[in-house]
DNA sequence: TTATTATTCAATTAATCTATTGAATAATTG
DNA sequence: CAATTATTCAATAGATTAATTGAATAATAA
C-alpha cells in the first residue's frame, strides 16, 4: 500500500480534485461567475447571490484556498477577484459543458421564459451585422462598473436599476439590443420586457460580455477614474 | 424566497454543479483522465486506479449521472467510455489551471523525480526537430489498445510489460523518446530508467496523445481488427 | 475613545459523500 | 443445469460539507 506510484498518483489527482471541490457547489459557481465580470466586495457578492455574509464569505474562503480567486483589503471592504483570466475561461469551457451534455440546462431556460412570448434572443452574428447597418442601438443593462471593466464598442450604459431615468435616451425608432452578464443573467431580459411595456422595439442579445471576447469580439474598456 | 429569478439562477448553478461535483473526487478524476486513453471495462479501470470493483464501479456511475461517460455491456463486460470528446478538453483545461495555480502540484512532480536523475523531459517541439531530422526513436510504451486508439505517427509500440521481449527492435545507437498517456502516466519514466539501465540512450517525452492533439500535432490511428 | 461597518471565525446541526462489505444480478462457459 | 465471471446494489460507518447563528476582529468615522 505504499508503492510510490500509487502515492504519487493519489497526491497529483488530490490537487486537481482541490479544483473540482471548489466549483462543486452551485453558490461557488454563481460567485465565480459575478466575478468573471469583474472584482467585487463581499457585501455585493453576498447580495447577488442571496446569500448572508457570512456564509458567501466562507464559499469566498473556499474558492481561495483552491487559488481560483484572491483577495485584498482595501480600506473596509474586501475585495475578491479571480486569480486569473484563465479561471473565467475554466468556469466558461465548464458551462459550455453543462449545456452541451445536460439536458436539464435547456429545459430550466425554456421552462423561465415560458409566457415570454418573443423573448427569443439574437444571436452576435446577427447583431454584428444590425450594428453595421448602424440600425439598431446596444444597451448594456449592466451596473456601470461592470460596464467600464468592458463592454460592447459604442454600446450604451443604462443600468437596469436606471432605466426608468435614461429612457429619453433611447431611440422610439430604432431596435434596442440589451445585454448583461450573459444568458442565466436576468438584467436584459428584465430590461427588456420593461422597454417592451413603454413601446420600444427592444431584443435581448443571450451572450455577455465573456462569451464575446472568448468569441473573438472586440471589447471597449474604460479607464477607472 | 420564491423570486422566480432566484429559482431560476439557483436551478442552473445546481446544474453546472453536477458537472463539478463529479469532478470533485481525485478517484473519479484519475478514473476520467485513464478514460481519456479510450474506452474500458470496469475491471481494467479499477485495476489501472487501485480500486476495488464496486468502489470504481460506483464512482464511474456518478460520472455517468452527470453524463460525463456513458457505457455499454458488451459480452460479459461493461465498457465505459467518455461521452464525448469535450470532456477530454475539459478533463485537460481542469489540468492545466491545477497545474498553472496550485504550486503544490510542480512540487510533488519535483519530489517524485527526485534521486532520478536526466528524467527531464523533452518537449514535444524539441521532439518534432528529433524526429524531423530522423535522429530518434518514438517509443510507445502504453497497452496495444491504446496505441491503437492514436499515436504518434512513425511511432513504435512496445507496451512497458513487453519491454524486455522487444528490446531487438530498438537501435543501440540512436536516441529513445519514451512516451506514455502523459505528465502522469509513470509508464515512460519506467521505461527509461529500464532502457538506460540496458545501455540504451532513452529520454521521456512528458505529453501524452491528448496533450499533442490538443496542440495541433498530426495523430496515427490504427483502425481495429 | 466609542460606535459603526464589513468581514471573518467558531460552534452547531443537518445533509451528503466515501469506502467497505457482502449479497444480488446477469451473461457466459462447462 | 450449475459454476464462473464481471458488475452492480444495499447497508453501514466514518468523514466531509453546508447553512446558521452569534461572537470576534479590524478599519474607519464621530
Amino acid at each position: 500500500m505504499k508503492n510510490p506510484n500509487r502515492v504519487f498518483k493519489d497526491e497529483i489527482y488530490e490537487q486537481f480534485a482541490r479544483i473540482g471541490k471548489a466549483v462543486s457547489s452551485s453558490k461557488r459557481l454563481e460567485l465565480l461567475d459575478l466575478l468573471c465580470q469583474g472584482p467585487r466586495s463581499v457585501e455585493i457578492l453576498a447580495k447577488e447571490s442571496s446569500l448572508t455574509f457570512a456564509n458567501a464569505s466562507q464559499h469566498l474562503q473556499v474558492l481561495r484556498a483552491a487559488r481560483l480567486v484572491e483577495a485584498d483589503k482595501e480600506g473596509l471592504y474586501v475585495i475578491y477577484r479571480l486569480a486569473d483570466q484563465n479561471v473565467c475561461e475554466f468556469f466558461r469551457s465548464m458551462r459550455l459543458l453543462a449545456e452541451s451534455r445536460l439536458a436539464e440546462v435547456e429545459q430550466i431556460k425554456r421552462r423561465f421564459l415560458e409566457g415570454r412570448e418573443g423573448m427569443e434572443p439574437v444571436d452576435c452574428e446577427k447583431l454584428l451585422r444590425l450594428v453595421q447597418e448602424g440600425a439598431v442601438t446596444v444597451l448594456d443593462v449592466r451596473p456601470r462598473v461592470e460596464y467600464n471593466a468592458g463592454h460592447i464598442p459604442g454600446a450604451l450604459s443604462i443600468p437596469l436599476k436606471e432605466l426608468q431615468l435614461g429612457l429619453a435616451d433611447l431611440p422610439r425608432d430604432q431596435d434596442i439590443v440589451a445585454y448583461c452578464r450573459g444568458p442565466y443573467c436576468v438584467l436584459s431580459i428584465q430590461a427588456v420586457e420593461m422597454l417592451r411595456a413603454l413601446g420600444f422595439k427592444a431584443i435581448r442579445l443571450e451572450e455577455g460580455i465573456q462569451d464575446l471576447q472568448a468569441m473573438g469580439f472586440p471589447i471597449a474598456v474604460n479607464e477607472e477614474s
